[in-house]
DNA sequence: CAGTAGTTTCAGAATTTACTGAAACTACAT
DNA sequence: ATGTAGTTTCAGTAAATTCTGAAACTACTG
């Protein structure tokens, strides 16, 4: 009995540190710190947590809590579930590694590559028929960007549609 | 004379647009505004630029120019030139677009990347001997996180060693 | 050496982003 | 219908980030 509240005690910290650290990584990332501890939280939990218990878990207020849930249940890494008896509403993370990938790059790609490309036509168009070597020079590196983002597209497409016992073995082909 | 003029003022406005959008989208991607601005003006300009150039183009402040200036520099994106017998010093930036992004995701590997091994690492170790269920569980979890990122990390080196002339054919191979 | 051109730093201001907590709302239960 | 458990919204506040502008500093020049 001591020794399995020792260990439960050991888990609860690391898993504790875990997401504390996770916050600051996902700040690195360019991600809210609550909404990466969120994510870090439900992705080690053993089962799906409900509001409350996320806003004790990070001492965090209601409002912040629900607010990074639902953003992260629009990127589809987290769904809610409803236990059977239960009023509560309950969240899940998507724990499968590959998975997760897919999500998120599928994600970026809509939200930050398509309107970047987006903006290379539309300068790239602006300029196709001015004269003088400027102007040409501008254009061609918008292509070169242009070209570059498309097949970066391209690529997610393709990778998020492949599995992940295809792909990582071909990797690691690769990486000979 | 007057369509040279035309056609000047238009690759100016669509330059212009170009560097504007691109702050948007550089905030979209967790870039601070000014510096993805500093870098579209910077990648489109036809010569390097001074500080002062900098400043009167984008309307913003010497400091503020100096340190965006300051961290595309520790980036490796722009360096610094000096032209013969001028005592300013004037900025380019790299704008082969595979070597940015080669620049772009060594650098990410460094600064993203590595800490979050790290603080992998270290929980996974914490827990690796823990009894119980969920200690297995959880370190089971943290182990395919840092498995995936170790993959990520090889094939990131791996990449950004590569020759542009060798990864793009291949790209377009992998695609069909 | 004094003067000038240019660079760097940084305290405080402005702006943006994140968070709280309470009120409004929804849906189920009695 | 009234009560209750739970969710959502949002005005106001707190915190973090970005920016300015001026002073301090550096390095060249005559």
């Amino acid at each position: 009995m001591k020794q399995e509240n020792q260990a439960a005690a050991a888990l609860r910290e690391a898993g504790d540190e875990f997401v504390s650290q996770w916050g600051v990584i996902g700040n690195a990332w360019g991600i809210n710190r609550t909404m990466a501890q969120i994510h870090a939280l439900l992705i080690t939990a053993p089962a799906a947590l409900s509001t409350d218990e996320i806003m004790e878990e990070l001492k965090i207020s209601r409002g912040n809590a629900h607010s990074n849930l639902r953003d992260l249940v629009s990127w589809g890494l987290v769904r809610s579930v409803v236990r059977k008896g239960e009023r509560k509403e309950f969240f899940e993370a998507e724990k499968d590694v590959w998975k997760m990938f897919c999500i998120i790059i599928r994600e970026r790609r809509r939200r930050e590559l398509r309107p970047a490309l987006a903006v290379l036509k539309e300068c790239s168009a602006r300029t196709k028929d001015l004269r003088g070597a400027d102007a040409a020079a501008f254009n061609k590196q918008l292509k070169s960007l242009s070209d570059f983002l498309q097949l970066a597209d391209r690529m997610i497409t393709k990778v998020s549609q492949s599995e992940q016992s295809k792909m990582v073995p071909w990797a690691l082909k690769f990486l000979k």
